[in-house]
DNA sequence: TATCATATTAGAATAATTCTTGTCAAGTCT
DNA sequence: AGACTTGACAAGAATTATTCTAATATGATA
């Protein structure tokens, strides 16, 4: 709650219910997921409150939005410099904390500067792994 | 275009068109872009057969869909492992062939079993540079 | 070349996201 | 306290990318 108070943006009932659902949360929701988690504490809410939450959040540094997923951006609470495992059957996304120094050799970077990289791998869950195991 | 009859698929002027237009096309057209640059040679080309076909080719192995940009989906005609660089300014896409052996301790796979991996690196670039230092 | 499965087209439908507008609440200044 | 300003909220319209539908046309093959 303290945390909270140094975002600079002004705090709302529904904003705090939004960083509450975000807090620690390693399920990288959609805008729906969030939308419907919070609504059940303020059936009011729209979804417009949620994209601008999200929007001033990732202004301050606070969320990333992940474009990994194809269907709809999802975010992430989670701003350490980390990767993601995501399962190519359900779309399940894990992260993998783990720092892999990468660099490109100047001939490749065809005259970019670099800022920064994410690695997506793909696979499959343990969940779809059973599953298909039952067919 | 013999090449092209490999493919398995009903080959139409429309879908020779989209292949021309893709083969060692490097700058990972949208949608769009293709349709726009298809239909000048079709006019009553429409978005469906775009999408249709690029269906198909990705079905065949032929192209790869793009989820780095998060307003829409691009295209690859190059299939061969590699990855990308993307300008935060513009969205401008480049490649990176090289292969850069990435591997995950057990510990941190939660399960999944791997099937691949693509990075993408963030940056600046050459043009956007340039148009930044103008101001 | 006749057949038939498949492609094409135009436009409607869907889904995620953004935008607009009117309203309201909190804080500020006098 | 009263009037003002600012920013947030909610509802729904608007936008954009993509998918679907249904009627028609066409390429591949026998």
């Amino acid at each position: 709650m303290e945390r909270y108070k140094q975002l600079g943006i002004k705090l709302t009932p529904q904003r705090l219910a939004i960083l509450d659902y975000l807090d620690g949360n390693k399920s990288h929701p959609s805008a729906e997921d969030i939308y419907r988690a919070v609504s059940k504490r303020f059936p009011t809410m729209s979804f417009a409150t949620v994209y601008n939450t999200l929007g001033s959040l990732r202004y301050k540094g606070r969320v990333l939005e992940l474009t990994i997923d194809p269907k709809k951006k999802r975010y992430d609470p989670d701003t350490k410099h980390h990767h993601h495992i995501i399962c190519i059957e359900c779309k399940n996304i894990v992260d993998v904390h783990k720092d892999f120094k990468l660099s490109i050799p100047d001939a490749l970077t065809e005259g970019f500067d670099l800022i920064g990289n994410h690695i997506e791998f793909y696979g499959i869950c343990p969940k779809c792994k059973k599953r298909k195991k039952g067919l």
